[in-house]
DNA sequence: AGAATTACTTGCAAATCGCAAGTAATCTGA
DNA sequence: TCAGATTACTTGCGATTTGCAAGTAATTCT
């Protein structure tokens, strides 16, 4: 029931089959609240400035799941709330979503700074280090600290990166 | 005529601005026959084995151009014919294409061998380099040889990579 | 106990998609 | 030369998907 449409007639492509998967509008906002900002919930997605559809949200984060890129939690706390999280498959789109988010930070009018942009590039292999790390310890602060404004800074200790 | 239309209300994030230009189910499939597979007319990409409809071609096509990925020029020897070609912003998805490539071959049942997988991940950037000059030269010989069966093979000689 | 909060579902009009058919310009072969 | 093929589309139409508003059920807060 919550599976997904199958595709009429596809290349075994895995880009068409990634497509199938993703290839909508809003799949990867989705992936990268999970990813890069710490949200976690229904609530939170809806309310993460893109202007998304309750039922369009309650139906890829049904296809999310059913093809294995996060799986729904139960708050200990909170009976009403359901934690979403990205699977190991979930969290390895870090690098496909590095690359599109650097593409489109050059070449489209963004509100990324050149400066975070620049950084992703260079530090490429670290900035994905830091987002698994996040993933792995459950770590919910965001990666681009306060997405309007803030600096990117690089910290020179140990392991710590892209924080405020 | 042949603009985009303006998304409602979107933040200004950088993969959210992607995907409303290629946030669908076929743009980046015109991109990758046009990247690695050398095709470059509207019957070609008709063809290239996804079941993309005319129309939606036609549609995807003007969106393309539009948003500054393609170009298309004139057949010398042919007028009936258009040849689309990447520009450089449309060239320079082949780092997002590589990596959404790759988690696919992943974690899909895709039609891609392992071989070409392991070879990708492990000379990145020579393919990415590869996939550049074969743009540049307008090299229109397949990146993949083969779609289906043949082998990928690395060249040990100066540039020449993945080819059969 | 009443009011919020959370995660949805339902209903409906509008936009988009998939499929089939049609068209205009150009080329090709007898 | 000219009928038929080819190329790049457009048009029409029913089906699916989207966007928006409203409603619902299960908690939790006060």
């Amino acid at each position: 029931m919550a599976g997904k449409a199958a595709a009429k007639q596809r290349s075994g492509c895995p880009l068409s089959v990634s497509l199938d998967v993703f290839g909508d509008r809003w799949s990867l906002l989705i992936v990268r609240d999970l990813m890069v900002r710490g949200y976690r919930t229904f609530r939170e997605f809806l309310h993460s400035g893109e202007g998304i559809a309750t039922n369009v949200l309650a139906d890829r984060l049904k296809k999310l799941e059913a093809a294995g890129i996060i799986t729904p939690e139960l708050d200990e706390k909170d009976a009403r709330k359901i934690n979403y999280r990205l699977t190991e498959k979930g969290i390895d789109l870090a690098p496909a979503l590095l690359e599109i988010f650097v593409w489109a930070a050059r070449y489209e009018e963004t509100g990324a700074s050149c400066e975070i942009v620049t950084q992703m590039s260079e530090h490429r292999e670290a900035v994905l280090a830091e987002t698994r790390r996040r993933w792995r310890e459950r770590d919910l602060t965001p990666l681009i600290p306060g997405v309007t404004g803030e600096k990117l800074r690089i910290m020179k200790g140990k392991g710590g990166l892209l924080k405020t």
